[in-house]
This record gives structure tokens, C-alpha cells and sequence, in this order.
DNA sequence: GCACTATATCGGTGTTCGACGATTAAAGAG
DNA sequence: CTCTTTAATCGTCGAACACCGATATAGTGC
């Protein structure tokens, strides 16, 4: 995972409301919440949470599934599941004693 | 750690020069990078630099020690454990099966 | 076709970001 | 004390963000 993608994710996920909006997506997983739901259990108007399920949409961490007249959303776990492996990876490449580079990319 | 503070973390990290900064800081651990250091490896101004330091600083990701005429940067190990742990967290919630709350509590 | 619901998008406003050059501040060297 | 180095800060500018209300779009049911 490039750091470009990898800090686009991080900036997405740099929000609150976004990470409550990733939490609930994330409990409600059985029957998916639509922006409506999504809306109700935030002090946003309904045009913000639909901005701000852009950013995650764009970000690749969330997908759209037309349902009837709404518009449910969904966790994409597998890019969610890559995204922690690039953290993972990330913090301890950064908390490693001795990273030099030529060790960083053996242990890569 | 509070969703706004991992918020405050993410959007911090969430720009590819300051991920650049960061592994920079875990490569020299041994002798620190001053300001100059990082804009030398970088084709950005050097008050540039100095600003996303400052942000990483906010956001407790490094600290200054003053050595002698210039300020060194280390990175703040107990704090990027923390980060990683918290992210850990995230995600393991994000893509746990069945991630209602009270469960995601008894997880914690 | 018409009303209704759900939601994406538009336009506006105020704030923050990312970048720069220029200036200031502070420590060392002479 | 002055000169140099280092780096933080200031002022500016355009772009992006966060929020809102209002408008458009699209599917459902009649």
C-alpha cells in the first residue's frame, strides 16, 4: 500500500463523526444503515452525513448498495483489513529499535 | 484513547510528507534529524517543514530536545504504541463479525 | 403522471490547510 | 558585540474542508 493511498485513508478516517459513522456501519452490519438511519443518531444535517459518507466512499472503505428507494452502506473489510496491515506495518517499521533502511526493507 | 484524540492522530498522519517525516525521525533514530535534515530530503521549503513538525508535534507524535543551535526530533515511542493499539482496536472492532456494543465493550 | 421518500448535489459561508518568502529569535563562533 | 546558523513564526494566497439550507434526482406506490 502506497503512502499516498495510506495517508488518504488516514485523513478520511481523521474525522470523528467519520469514525462514528465507520462504528455504526460496523454494528449494524446484519441490516445496513441508509444515510436517513445514519443522520438520526447525529447532530448533522442530512446534506453533512452525506458529505461525509462521500469522503469514505471515496476512500475507498466503505461501498453503496442501492436497497428499494435507499441507499444502504456497507464496511469494505477486505480494503479495511489491507488498511490494517498498512498501520500495522507503518507503526512498527516506526517503533522497531534499529530501523535503518537497510534493515527496514529486510524485515519489510 | 478518545475518538478525537485518534481522530487528531489520523489527520496528522494523514498527509504523505509528514508519513515521510515520520519514518525519516525511526530511520535516524540513533543521531536525530534537526529541521534542516528533513528539508534537505525534501523539496519543500524549510518553513514548510517547520510546519508539519509543528503538527506532528501537536498531535504528541514527536518531540523537540534543543541540541545545542539546533532542535532535534524524536519520535515519542509510548505514545506511537498507544496510536498503534488504538488502531488495532479500530479495526478489530471494524471488522469483528457481530460488533454490537456491549460486545465490542467485553473486547475492549 | 403524481405524490412521497430518500439522498445526492449545488451554492454559500466561514475555517483550516499547504505552500511560500520574509522576518524574527536564539545559540555559537569569531 | 557582531556575524552566522538554525529554526520558529508571520503574512499571504489559493485550495480544501465542514457545515448548512435548498434544489435536483431517482425509485415506490398509487
Amino acid at each position: 500500500m502506497q503512502d499516498e493511498d495510506l495517508a488518504g485513508v488516514m485523513r478520511a478516517l481523521g474525522h470523528p463523526v467519520r469514525l462514528s459513522i465507520m462504528r455504526m456501519l460496523a454494528a449494524q452490519r446484519q441490516n445496513p444503515c441508509c444515510c436517513t438511519d445514519v443522520t438520526q443518531s447525529l447532530p448533522l444535517a442530512q446534506s453533512t452525513v452525506s458529505q461525509h459518507i462521500k469522503v469514505l466512499l471515496d476512500a475507498g472503505l466503505i461501498e453503496r448498495q442501492a436497497r428499494g428507494t435507499r441507499n444502504c452502506y456497507t464496511l469494505r473489510i477486505e480494503r479495511l483489513a489491507a488498511v490494517n496491515q498498512a498501520c500495522g506495518g507503518l507503526f512498527s517499521g516506526l517503533c522497531k529499535p534499529t530501523a535503518t533502511p537497510h534493515l527496514a526493507n529486510e524485515l519489510a
